[in-house]
DNA sequence: TATTGTTATACTCTATAACTATA
DNA sequence: TATAGTTATAGAGTATAACAATA
């Protein structure tokens, strides 16, 4: 497609651009904008991270949950707490350890996940829109390679690891 | 390169993923890992896109600014103050407007965005070390090709901007 | 003593609104 | 009256540390 590489260098905002800069705009825009369609649910990202593994896990505990999606206990209780508000999750004292809450999805959160899911698939549809299908695969691909090295899987994400410190240092 | 697509198909992190997630994961991850790497100049993302406008737009003021990045402008004071105060712009205010701050950065501003700007170029290449050549130049147009079609440009970030609201509601 | 989960708390980031000074 | 910039303030989000219950 010779047209589309002259149209490449031409527009200047098409040019070469930097990985980082692009990964990281890309990133948060599909982040925000997906947290906006979701807000009506009154869920956020993070919350949504949280059901899929709870639906996946059944039983499990948090300090499971929070490993697994890299959280922080006292970070996890709080979005946990908001969930269980809302009727979506069930803790549950195990019998064997009563330390442990075993977690699952109520039939509403599960109503809910599904109903979020087609949310989900149809952002993304519309999020690779401007591209070919083959296009499409080729970015996902490229994208997942990527991912799989830096050791991103589809639990966790870095947004509920540790955040920068010290920036504002001096 | 049959191969490799056998091995996509064996290993189950890297199947068929979503692009919204994988572009969230991976823009986190550049713009944190980033973000650790420069924090030692005492500085953020934020601050070094602002760094960059004012280079390449010397003499222009703060509402040009805030405008071209997406920024409210009380936030932009506060990053402002901070580069400010580590001698990196001045401020200087207009003869014809009063009102009007002109930017610029200091010679001690250049020097540091000259080694930021290095670090952002070996930053890029680490990211995208895990790609052949063709692949990198295949992933960054179609990011590019992305980025466009979403109206970012690379002055501009999501990240800028507003935020999610009313995710909490009841 | 160690572990699971929780609470208390503090700090960063970001936005809204009110304000100052110019125009 | 309107605009450039600033300050005050409040609300998310996120982490650390101390704590209670259980093992």
């Amino acid at each position: 497609m010779p047209a589309e590489k002259q149209k490449l260098r031409e527009n200047p905002i098409v040019t070469r651009r930097a990985l980082g800069l692009l990964l990281s705009q890309l990133g948060t825009h599909a982040a925000l904008s997906f947290g906006r369609k979701i807000a009506g649910f009154g869920i956020s990202p993070p919350h949504l991270g949280m059901l899929r593994w709870i639906h996946a896990n059944e039983g499990k505990n948090q300090r499971e949950l929070a490993s697994h999606l890299g959280m922080v206990p006292s970070r996890l209780v709080i979005l946990l707490d908001e969930l269980e508000a809302k009727g979506l999750v069930a803790r549950a004292r195990s019998l064997e350890d009563r330390r442990s809450q075993h977690l699952q999805l109520t039939r509403k959160g599960i109503q809910l996940l599904e109903k979020v899911e087609r949310i989900a698939t149809a952002h993304d549809e519309e999020l690779g829109s401007s591209l070919t299908a083959a296009e499409r695969e080729t970015l996902i691909e490229l994208c997942a390679k990527l991912a799989a090295h830096r050791g991103l899987t589809p639990d966790g994400h870095p947004g509920y690891g540790k955040r920068l410190a010290a920036s504002r240092s001096t």
